[in-house]
DNA sequence: AAAACTAAGACAATATATTGACGCATAATC
DNA sequence: GATTATGCGTCAATATATTGTCTTAGTTTT
């Protein structure tokens, strides 16, 4: 029956379109709301997310660029623009790395835990805001989908790169 | 029992910093590979947001610019320079407001339709890959949360900007 | 009618974001 | 040792994104 396929398939679409933007509409106030919480540190959104990676104890010894813009899912032309940025304001420092000295390791300075450590407080505010009626159970649900989401799309843009 | 207290802070600290994390590679990834899949017709992610606001049937008369703006959670003087492309492009049009001549109409142009149409055999195709694997049921789990996600970011918004 | 408000465009400054191309230093391989 | 490949930085062009300020033209209120 050609009709009920046609339904189903136009019940998909207009799910995936929902999705997609609601997607759209979380990155962007993602980034408008996240900046205006860090304002006073003068830390955007994509800064946040650099230094968030940066703590972590397992590159605490450093991340190489090229890694950083992987897990990041930017570009590395546009993480040098961020990296500078965040060295000249003395948060970061790209030293070099003893194993291949062509890779420079991105480190969290003094001065960029100290950073770190202020906002602590800032942040954990915004996350109560953003995620107010989320239990963690609903959090852990939302963090499967979203890992689905994103694995799809890697794999999508894996083959567009072809 | 403090000892207690911290943990639980913890865990709900650290998923909350995974869900937002997950939201930044998210729409890192979106507005790639979006942009890459309707590269041919030489659409953004952000043109296509707008492309497909104005083919709803209750836009179809024409949006308001800050209307439009607020749907897609953008300030308006970003959403003038992506509209002046598309205008340039005769994508859109702004028409005037007969009841508040101050007041511009955004409307899709018969052109701006001829392309939406085109397009639809590649935005199923994207769909299909960034949604691969998940069930209709998935989809609607995963809008339920983004929705609590947006709404309450709106209201952190509209909190912040006081 | 005058004052206050509002919608939109325009412009500036800044920070992201993409791609593509080039150069330089180093590493790996033949 | 010469070639090839890799990692990073840089430059350019373009499209987003933010805020703030100014102007113009309407609308609303007083």
């Amino acid at each position: 029956m050609k009709q009920d396929i046609d339904a189903t398939d136009s019940l998909r679409a207009q799910l995936s379109n929902r999705v997609a933007f609601r997607l759209y509409q979380c990155a962007n106030l993602l980034n408008k709301t996240g900046t205006k919480a860090l304002e006073r540190y003068e830390i955007t959104t994509q800064q946040w997310a650099v230094i968030g990676a940066l703590v972590r104890p397992r590159w605490e010894g450093g991340i190489a660029v090229q890694e950083l813009a992987t897990l990041l899912m930017v570009s590395r032309q546009n993480l040098t623009g961020v990296l500078s940025r965040m060295e000249d304001r003395g948060l970061i420092e790209r030293a070099r790395n003893e194993k291949d000295s062509r890779s420079r390791l991105i480190r969290l300075t003094s001065t960029g835990w100290a950073r770190w450590n202020e906002m602590q407080g800032d942040i954990a505010d915004y996350y109560n805001g953003a995620m107010r009626d989320l239990s963690n159970s609903d959090l852990i649900h939302a963090l499967h989908y979203l890992d689905k989401l994103r694995e799809n799309m890697r794999l999508v843009g894996e083959a567009q790169g072809e």
